[in-house]
RNA sequence: GGACCCGUGGUGUAGCGGCCCAACAUGCCAGCCUGUCACGCUGGAGAUCGCCGGUUCGAAUCCGGUCGGGUCCGCCA
């Protein structure tokens, strides 16, 4: 360790114990709170190592007390003195320190302080979130950001450790790169040097960690900042960061395997106290965690799946149910599909109004309920139409006992299990369902590699674009027509299925990986299945496209949003709070006032100017 | 682009047509206090209720607009 000693501080606020008692220290910290008894004055004093009590005897030091008879909250200050032990009645066993304290011979002010628009010195009072992003570097001196912040750089630290006992090389990436046309709206940075051209910021470093593996350097990770001029929300900033990590000649198990070994070690390293629920992960394809859970990001923390009851009212073949809107349903080729609410059988009308609501927010046409109130008691507004053999095969399917509430959408698959997938979510937090401390962590794999673009007639990357194919799903790479300039919903590419993995973790997606097209043909094939002509690939990708003709390894990696990771860790709703200085939903750093105006001389020297924006928009 | 919620002394809340030129807690200021640790006691200052407009005899309270913040939809491979 280098010498870090100073004039200012022999220990810091959070080290001294009874093995330091008759020896001098010096302290240096914020005032965290002033006891003043008239003769006596105790200050706690603070940094981010912790709190020490400093007593000030006017008889002992009266210059030292006169100083801390006008000190305030906040001031920053300078103690020194004796540290002595405590008698035992006067032990604080609230603080690692308490069993000591400074007796000042010595006290000065290194800065005065005004009085802080918030408490500092109290952790549970509650603050207006813009108040604390506008004074964030006060924020940070609470006690509950400061430990999300430490939680993070532990996160952080653990992830570089890991890659580099495991032979990865942490390699930057430029982030004034080039506008590639997939996923979100870039941000672009005018070029001075070429007035009229533009930069574009990385929305991930993807070509260029693919471009690395052409280069041959076979492990690489890098703790990247992306880019996205996108709408804001609880999980998304503008800017964020991300584990990017990419790995030469492996296979998908591979890959998943490192993972997952990676991400257990660094949850331990970082969050020892909190159990991983389950491991190894478990896997589910997308078509499972969409059947059972409704979602790709499912909250394995808990079950209360998504279930199948067409089959016990018919499945639109046999006999039907008796309630046209299931029949109706079924015979249409649609879906009828229930989850349970355990314990809610005794909802109120008011209740099951307000779930019925929030189902149609979702878009579900309506959203039928069953209470069961013990065996063979079921009620609910459908009963009376239901046959009672339909009725018996709904509770026995959905395995619905005495107490509980059975809800059920009929639908289309996708509409049913956005709908249930939804309540769920909402359920099982209202519920209480999940254990707040365990970590569910699941992988969602072999989503489709396409979807459907009905407003542009083609066929876009469900994820990322150079995704493979999984290898029996390689002949699927076509159209019905034969010619990929004619695509078609009814395409055999609509069945291929991608080598693509995501990482959930208690129902957020933390990341999202894949193995690579490291073969030309097959990447040309898939971008033109994607709508691009061969000029415009070229535009977009050419550096990507050339190298792949030099020789690219197999290769794959994963990308994992560090924001999101750290804010499951540390327990926290939203990113915003284990990031020193977040945006507004609108974009805003309150604290710096960004964005702000830009200078019109500035402008000019870009050869830009502003059209149809408000006055305010320029600066004098 | 859309839906919904919030905006009252420094901070957090209460008040939701007249009882309010606004209450409580805490913070702040002053005085007293030698063992406190959310110290205590006494006294004091501090908000025209985000802003603009309207309804009304009367608006913190109702309505419209606007600004700021949040949640969600769209958007985000």
């Amino acid at each position: 360790m280098a010498d870090l000693s100073t004039p200012y501080r022999t220990h810091t606020c959070g080290e001294l114990r009874p093995t330091h008692a008759g020896s001098a220290a010096r302290l240096s910290g914020w005032v965290h709170r002033r006891r003043d008894h008239g003769h006596l004055i105790f200050l706690d004093l603070r940094d981010r190592h912790g709190l020490t009590q400093v007593v000030v005897d006017e008889e002992e030091a009266p210059d030292a007390h006169a100083v801390a008879s006008r000190v305030r909250s906040e001031y920053v200050v300078m103690a020194s003195g004796t540290v002595a032990p405590r008698d035992a009645d006067k032990v604080n066993p609230r603080l690692a320190t308490g069993e000591v304290e400074l007796r000042a011979t010595d006290i000065s002010v290194l800065a005065e302080s005004k009085t802080p628009p918030f408490y500092i010195n109290e952790p549970d009072a509650p603050i207006d979130e813009p108040l604390r992003l506008k004074y964030r570097y006060l924020d940070i001196r609470r006690e509950p950001m400061l430990r999300r912040l430490l939680l993070r750089d532990r996160l952080v630290q653990a992830i570089r450790d890991v890659h580099h006992a495991n032979g990865f090389v942490e390699i930057e990436t430029p982030d004034l790169i080039k506008s590639t046309p997939e996923g979100a709206r870039d941000f672009i940075v005018p070029s001075r040097l070429q007035p009229g051209s533009v930069y574009a910021l990385p929305q991930s470093p993807q070509q260029l960690k693919q471009l690395l593996m052409v280069a041959g350097v076979d492990r690489y990770f890098q703790i990247a900042r992306c880019f996205r001029d996108e709408d804001l929300r609880g999980d998304r900033q503008p800017e964020f960061t991300q584990l990017d990590l990419e790995m030469s000649f492996v296979d998908e198990a591979t890959v998943m395997a490192f993972v997952e070994a990676m991400a257990i070690e660094v949850t331990r390293a970082t969050v020892p106290e909190r159990p991983i629920r389950e491991t190894p992960f478990p896997r589910l394809t997308f078509g499972e965690a969409t059947e059972r859970y409704g979602t790709d990001k499912p909250d394995v923390r808990f079950g209360m799946e998504l279930v199948d009851i067409g089959p016990a009212l018919g499945g639109g073949a046999g006999e039907p149910s008796g309630f046209r809107v299931f029949d109706e349903t079924l015979a249409a080729g649609e879906r009828v599909k229930a989850i349970v609410a355990p314990g809610m059988a005794s909802a109120s009308r008011r209740e099951t109004d307000e779930l019925t609501e929030a189902a149609r927010r979702h878009g579900a046409k309506g959203l039928a309920h069953l209470a069961v109130e013990g065996p063979g008691d079921v009620r609910g507004p459908i009963v009376k139409f239901l046959r009672a053999d339909a009725l018996r095969g709904i509770i026995e399917r959905t395995r619905a006992e005495a107490g509980d509430l059975v809800l059920i959408v009929a639908d289309r698959t996708d509409v049913a299990n956005e709908v249930l997938g939804r309540l769920r979510t909402e359920l099982g937090a209202r519920l209480g369902l999940a254990k707040p401390d365990e970590l569910a962590y699941c992988w969602v794999h072999r989503f489709p590699m396409y979807q459907w673009d009905a407003e542009n007639g083609r066929w876009d990357a469900t994820h990322n674009p150079f995704s493979g194919v999984v290898p029996e799903d390689e002949p699927l790479l076509v159209t019905a027509s034969g010619d990929p300039a004619t695509p078609s919903p009814a395409d055999p590419a609509g069945r291929a299925r991608a080598m693509q993995f995501d990482l959930a973790l208690n129902g957020w997606e933390i990341g999202g990986g894949s193995i690579r097209i490291n073969r030309v043909d097959l990447l040309r094939q898939s971008f033109a299945l994607q709508g691009y002509s061969l000029d415009r690939m070229r535009n977009l990708f050419g550096a990507m496209l050339e190298a792949f003709e030099y020789g690219a390894p197999p290769h794959g990696g994963i990308a994992l949003g560090i924001d999101r990771w750290a804010a499951v860790l540390a327990d926290q709703p939203t990113i915003r709070e284990v990031m020193a200085f977040p945006k507004t939903q609108s974009g805003s750093d309150l604290m710096l006032d960004a964005p702000a105006p830009p200078d019109p001389a500035q402008f000019a020297e870009l050869g830009l100017r502003t059209v149809g924006v408000p006055d305010r928009a320029t600066r004098d």
